[in-house]
DNA sequence: GCCCTTATA
DNA sequence: GGGC
DNA sequence: TATA
């Protein structure tokens, strides 16, 4: 079988690497001279330009090795090739299609080889996913993509109640998704934590067929579809979803005339659903970001404002964009979401959203209770923007941020603008861009697209707890809540970490401290993608 | 047989 | 489903 | 039951 993601995207310019490494060196440069006649093009060093590796060493872990990578995940969409292949191109005077006789084989399992079963190369995992490296891109792809159908299948099914079913689909991948090779033998997982019975059987018929009949006739079956399709609209969860199929609806139109009178997230969500369906492009979040910066600095000077979520992991894509605000001097950010809001509808960038109010547990600061004895802190807006089209297409320059959608001037300062300007009188909390229903607005012609934003505000003393938990990924969370709970007796929430012996919460100034507080090495942002 | 992240609306 |  |  082939590699995963082995082919190589056409539009990229072929660019050769060749390991000198067990290649004599008077062949290595007749080579070379050859290759520069024939103009074939190739680099003398390896960088991130390199499309194609040449070697003679036997296995990919060796060629990684000699190039010192550390990060395997870099050797994604890089073809590793035989010394053959390119000698062949040299003789035809082209870049020659890849054969599979071609490629440098993953290190064979029987490979110090006398011995059978026992000496395998054996996984060495963490007990804890918080405790190892998860890349975004890994060897072990068809795996994990074939567990992760199981993962959201078992979640359509026992919806409500638990998915635990589902959580332990996750957890097997999680574990698939670390390892620096790809794995060649079920044996190798034998007895691995988290991988069990029915994840191996799925692992055992890929190696074996290519693929796994549960995962395949899950994908076929169209009651999973369906329910796949209803979960991905915005307020629509699994079990919404399940009762739609039951009842017999079968497309988002359909649904759509269906149920008029529902939650405000259902009613944006299923008018928007064309928009949200499309995935957010980094350069769009990143324009967002930058905006939204401009116009939170006019508010309070001196405002931290991070890009989390999936981007900061390294995703180059997302369902939607997840901003943190923070200032380092404490109590700042007291109210700057509501007036940040008004701010942004003025520029008409808002379309629908909801505050969220925070009660941050057990907040130690009591000059937070206002006078009547209760705190009233907005913690995070969720909702729907309205984005220039042109965002995802290139980058936005700074002295355009203020004309933005705005009648072609500079909005009102935000001298006049008042906490009671977003928290309104009026309960709806605009939840609505005035009057006209979502689909009025939606279904009329546009020069945005609407986007799922969420907005997040932290006090400095928690924003590096907010951080890491918004970075995620949501199972990394799952996993290192877990760990902090079940190992150190400390309760970790996107607020802060709790000790219970000492009865207090442990202060961060970094994320780095976290992790030390949790005894775990650091995982940086894009080693989290569990 | 029990556990499986933690929060708000 | 999987660990203990 | 939905959202993060
Ligand atoms: N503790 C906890 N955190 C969560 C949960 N769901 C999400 N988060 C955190 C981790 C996520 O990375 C972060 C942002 O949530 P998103 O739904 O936007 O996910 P993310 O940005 O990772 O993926 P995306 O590219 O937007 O699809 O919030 C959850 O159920 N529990
Ligand atoms: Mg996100
Ligand atoms: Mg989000």
């Amino acid at each position: 079988m082939s590699t995963p993601e082995a082919s190589t995207s056409e539009s990229k310019p072929v660019c050769v690497y060749i390991v000198p490494t067990r290649i004599q060196k008077k062949r290595l440069k007749d080579i070379k001279s050859a290759a520069r006649r024939k103009k074939l093009s190739f680099v003398e060093s390896f960088c991130p330009k390199v499309t194609h590796i040449v070697s003679e060493l036997d296995n990919r872990l060796k060629v990684a090795r000699k190039l010192k990578i550390v990060d395997h995940s870099i050797l994604i969409g890089i073809e590793l090739l035989r010394l053959t292949w390119f000698t062949a191109c040299i003789k035809k005077a082209e870049i020659l299609p890849i054969e599979d006789e071609h490629r440098i084989p993953d290190p064979p399992p029987e490979e110090e080889c006398a011995a059978p079963i026992e000496t395998l190369p054996q996984i060495t995992t963490t007990e804890w996913a918080c405790q190892r490296a998860t890349p975004l891109r890994h060897f072990n792809e068809i795996f994990c993509t074939a567990l992760e159908v199981l993962q959201l299948k078992a979640e359509f099914i026992d919806s409500g109640q638990d998915h635990l079913r589902s959580l332990a689909f996750r957890r097997a991948s999680c574990v698939l998704k670390s390892l620096p090779f790809m794995i060649t033998n079920v044996k190798q997982v034998k007895g691995q934590k988290d991988i069990g019975g029915h994840s191996r059987q799925v692992i055992k018929e890929i190696l074996g067929e290519g693929f796994a009949t549960e995962v395949e006739e899950t994908l076929k079956d169209a009651w999973f579809q369906k329910v796949k399709l209803f979960s991905t609209i915005f307020g629509v969860g699994p079990a919404t979803a399940k009762i739609w199929v039951e009842q017999g609806v079968n497309t988002v139109a359909e649904a759509l005339v269906k149920c008029e009178r529902k939650n405000w997230m259902v009613q944006w969500g299923l008018a928007f659903h064309d928009d949200l369906s499309d995935l957010v492009q980094l350069i769009e979040a990143e324009n967002l970001t930058a905006v939204i910066r401009a116009e939170a600095e006019r508010i309070l000077p001196g405002v931290i404002v991070t890009l989390t979520g999936g981007f900061r992991r390294g995703k180059t894509n997302g369902h939607d964009v997840d901003l943190l605000f923070s200032h380092p001097e404490e109590g700042k950010e007291v109210n700057f979401l509501p007036k940040l809001l008004t701010q942004l509808e003025q520029r008409s960038l808002i379309l629908c959203g909801k505050l969220e109010k925070s009660s941050y547990g057990d907040r130690v600061l009591s000059r937070d209770y206002n006078t009547k004895g209760h705190m009233d802190h907005y913690e995070k807006w969720i909702g729907l923007m309205k984005l220039p089209k042109r965002f995802c297409h290139e980058k936005i320059d700074p002295s355009e941020y203020r004309f933005l959608m705005s009648n072609n001037a500079p909005v009102r300062g935000v001298e006049n603008c008042t906490v009671d300007d977003y928290e309104p009188h009026s309960k709806k909390q605009r939840m609505c861009d005035g009057e006209p229903s979502a689909m009025s607005l939606a279904s009329v012609p546009r020069t945005w697209t609407a986007r799922r934003v969420d907005l997040v505000i932290a006090p400095y003393s928690m924003y590096y707890y907010a951080l890491l938990g918004w970075t995620g990924s949501k199972q990394f969370n799952r996993d290192i809540r877990l760990y902090s709970q079940k190992s150190l007796n400390q309760k970790l929430t996107s607020h802060g970490l709790w000790n219970f012996e000492q009865n207090k919460k442990l202060p961060a100034a970094n994320e780095e401290e976290i992790f030390e507080h949790l005894s775990l090495t650091y995982q940086k942002p894009s080693d989290r993608n569990c």
